[in-house]
DNA sequence: ACGTCAAGATACATCAATGCATCTTAACAA
DNA sequence: TTGTTAAGATGCATTGATGTATCTTGACGT
């Protein structure tokens, strides 16, 4: 049988874990116990290194986005990089779903400012991808630069999000290449 | 002070009690106690009436939705119905985010079905009424059939969706304006 | 006016999760 | 090899919410 775990590696498979019990169960349904038992340990190792149900939650999500970084090259063409982030996007899914079970229940009751943080931290993290691959786009002169007005910028974003929400699970690719061609291209160009 | 409330009555103040519970403090931060004392009353009183945090909780939804039906009549003009759907669907932001919350904590843990079934009721409610609304446009020969492709038919939906569940508030006029000219009716006219 | 039924108050046991304390033991460093 | 540190196991008190059983009293129907 496999030894006694220790320091980071302890701590990463205590995260995988909790993520795991996090997209199971949600949130709501996440509990040290359960985390702890899962990873075949107990309590108390957990509760020396995160004091909250919350802390725990949000370190397994950002070591799981961390795992699938959004970063786009540049292709030299505009509707291959939207398909590229599109398909790049999906592989966080699961992760979208599971912050949005995490602040959708934990936002009303505290005040504290951690889940908004958090939020605004990783729609930010995919903002930035595609405004900075719009950009690109422009300066290549594929679209022109007042198409790009504040509805239509994040548009692919809020389609994507919006999916991921409601079906909690990635877009099919047929859907998402539905979003560029038919949807946002036509909206730029 | 007021005398003791029987039946409808009193059921009626029990939901608007839940609903503010719901909504000031989440699904997961609702509580038989919680709404009890808010409704002036105790536990047993509810209990005599609902099972579970869920029952009580889809029932005080129900109850406001059927306060704001979402009825659109017919303008003969597609903007014109369109801005009147938003306005209207605008009055629901509340409760679409409250019902949010329930079913992204409850979903994982209940394989109950009562959820889904809740949801799926919900948006098949707004989406009814966008489809006759565009219907009727295409009868009227504003826009074609061919326009109203699969993703782009629930676009408004989407995107109206989408911003309340990021922000937990309405769509200021301005930004509801802007999702109807200059995204829907540019892709199908 | 009276009888019935439910509203409303109170009390008690239960259950799940947590916080905390304690103790043993395995792993790493010197 | 040995000492230090943390992993891992266990137990207990606490807290918050719930289920349930009474019991009194107010409201409605006859």
């Amino acid at each position: 049988m496999k030894g006694r775990r220790r320091g980071a590696d302890l701590e990463a498979a205590l995260l995988e874990a909790a993520w795991t019990e996090l997209t199971e169960r949600g949130y709501s349904g996440l509990t040290m116990e359960g985390v702890a038992n899962r990873a075949g340990t107990s309590r108390p190792v957990l509760a020396r290194r995160w004091n909250d149900k919350a802390e725990l939650a949000i370190a397994a999500i950002r070591q799981q986005m961390a795992k699938h970084p959004m970063a786009v090259a540049d292709r030299g063409d505009l509707r291959t990089e939207l398909l590229e982030y599109l398909e790049l996007a999906s592989t966080r899914a699961k992760g979208i779903a599971a912050v949005f079970t995490l602040f959708s229940s934990e936002y009303f009751q505290d005040t504290s400012s951690t889940p908004q943080d958090l939020r605004t931290a990783l729609l930010a993290g995919g903002k930035e991808t595609l405004r900075a691959l719009l950009d690109r786009a422009v300066e290549r002169g594929e679209i022109l630069e007042q198409n790009l007005a504040p509805p239509v910028d994040t548009l692919l974003g809020v389609l994507f999000r919006h999916h991921v929400l409601m079906t909690f699970s990635p877009p099919p690719e047929a859907l998402r290449t539905a979003w560029v061609d038919r949807i946002f291209l036509p909206l730029v160009k």
